[in-house]
DNA sequence: GTGATCTCCCAAAGCGCTTTGAATATCTCA
DNA sequence: TGAGATATTCAAAGCGCTTTGGGAGATCAC
């Protein structure tokens, strides 16, 4: 069904079908009635592809999903990400146009998405320090957001982030407080900008104390549950090994948890562990108390705010193109004070 | 730029530009070899959006990934399934458009993609044990390939999925084999297709034994690290507890373990554990042994396969429109000998 | 009653591409 | 050499929608 069809049916012009169906002024409020009436009743929608030619907006988001070439590593963070964003799109009438690359020609997704002019905007994921997506966007022209930050970038550019570095100082004081001394950092990868802040806030927070840090007690990596394992086995192997480790993913903690038990000490009590909690639904963090000590900023929630940042921006509305989302602090189960034996 | 603009640059008609572009045979090599580097001098790209109209196709494939509305959750095996579709899409000139909406209008999403024209084709995932969204889509005559089966469908479908019965019967069969008779079994949602055949090979199993299947340890729900948590700690608190569990999912797993160890039990010696795994990528089961016994199927792998067949569909292609892949059995550290105490 | 003002509707152009049908230039071979 | 075949190119229509610029009636002010 075509508006030419439908509005020969109706015995009007589709001009003014046209209009009936997009709430313009111009057309009595008996035709429009009788028009979306007859639209419902044939199951007429407008055709997308057309309607985007005529109006020049595609009313579609792009995400690039970047796949570690190295690690075929999806991140598990875009999925609620883009649940919390395809909330908003549906609100708005927008539709997600994902695209799945290995990071090695993610350039090439945004060239193509920029000039194949299939999308309005597009969300940036996982900047790293000094991206270069956001220069090239900003020559493209093309409104995006990124969700979380470039410390390097020199333009300005719109984001929604979380207080990475005040969420790991806060944990990093947290353990001092109960008496750590040798705390341990599991970080992401390095060249990420949320891991040179996240070990900003670890570092700072050791400086304030006047505890040096030990290199020996840093690790970036991906954040995969094996990897949590296996430096966790290796930390509390060496001579001198931390009393507490302060991760950056629930799901490496998990893996730092084995590790843990495996050596037959209990989380807790023997080492004490803080994660950074994203919130991910199919993990949530314990219901009453927390199975983890941990620092926490729903991902769902700076997927809504982003995508709705970018459709103010397309829309031409001025709200705020910088949002900082604090973490809060939950106290769990997986921190205790140091034990001296 | 434009296909109008550039011609006039090169002195040539759209006509002449569009099929040097298009690998037309009607066009010289000379003038083929001018009009594809000037394209890409001047960085042109076709507009999607008008490609489509003309063409009548979309170049994209649609998902809609449903949002449990009770749980708020979104199914981690997404991400990896979409991974590997967006892989053979990316390679095929495709675009993935994802809805995510809540479960309860879902068939709104549907009607959406199909009547709004904007995808060529739709992947289902996560079919139900009577989805209505199979006879739905075939009377929109719109292609689709599901993900997973739905058992009570009269009409012929096109569908990848994992045998689920046999996975699952292998599964009980080593338990019994290593002595045990009571094995749990904690499963996805009922309604759910997968659920109702791993149950179906679980029962089998037990019975070709001779064991009687008690549904006191038969349980089913959201494959959180939660539930797997707390639906153990209640059955080895049973008088008659079970000495093995079978797990629907990975994550639910991670859940088992937990509760196992906090009663001071070890997994694989006081009570052994089989899960399934989907081989997501950040969750890998150990690099040279497993961490679990598992019976294993890549869903990135399903990923792959389903969307290459809809794409075939799709070109009139006919290649089979049915994919059964079998589960791998891989033994690990979860499994040991019913212990006789 | 007449010009001005609304109301409601329509014809036609245009979005940027593909594709049909035709035109022109070039070859071929008797 | 010239008719027919072949190789290149082009003009124009059309995909299904929105939007501009009118235009016919009805309504209003005087």
């Amino acid at each position: 069904m075509t508006l030419k069809e439908l509005s020969n049916l109706l015995g009007l012009s589709p001009t003014t079908v046209s209009r009936a169906l997009n709430g313009y002024p111009e057309v009595s409020e008996a035709t429009r009635k009788k028009v979306t009436a007859a639209a419902r009743a044939h199951g007429y929608a407008p055709n997308t592809r057309a309607r985007a030619l005529a109006t020049g907006r595609a009313m579609a988001i792009g995400h690039v999903i970047p796949i570690s070439a190295k690690h075929e590593m999806v991140n598990p963070v875009f999925a609620d990400f883009t649940a919390g964003a395809g909330e908003v799109y549906s609100k708005n009438g927008y539709d997600m146009l994902l695209s799945v690359v290995s990071d090695d020609d993610e350039e090439q997704a945004y060239r193509s998405f920029a000039t194949k002019r299939n999308v309005d905007g597009m969300i940036i994921h996982a900047p790293s320090l000094n991206d270069q997506r956001i220069p090239f966007l900003n020559k493209l022209g093309i409104p995006y957001v990124v969700h979380g930050r470039s410390s390097n970038a020199t333009a300005p550019y719109a984001w929604v982030d979380v207080n990475n570095t005040r969420a790991f100082q806060r944990a990093t004081e947290l353990l001092l407080d109960l008496g750590h001394k040798r705390i341990a950092l599991l970080n992401g990868l390095e060249h990420m900008d949320f891991a040179a802040r996240r070990r900003a806030g670890y570092e700072a927070a050791l400086a304030a104390r006047g505890v040096a840090s030990d290199p020996a007690l840093m690790f970036s990596g991906e954040m995969t549950e094996a990897q949590g394992h296996d430096l966790t086995r290796s930390l509390l192997a060496q001579p001198n090994p931390p009393s507490a480790i302060l991760v950056s993913s629930m799901i490496m903690a998990i893996g730092v948890r084995r590790g843990i038990e495996e050596l037959g000490l209990t989380m807790g009590r023997d080492v004490s562990l803080i994660t950074y909690d994203d919130d991910l639904s199919y993990f949530r963090n314990g219901k009453d108390i927390p199975v983890y000590t941990a620092t926490r900023s729903s991902v769902r929630e700076a997927g809504r705010r982003a995508s709705q940042m970018l459709i103010d921006i397309i829309n031409g509305k001025d709200s705020p193109t910088e949002v900082l989302l604090e973490a809060e602090l939950m106290l769990g189960m997986s921190t205790g004070p140091m034990s001296r034996d």
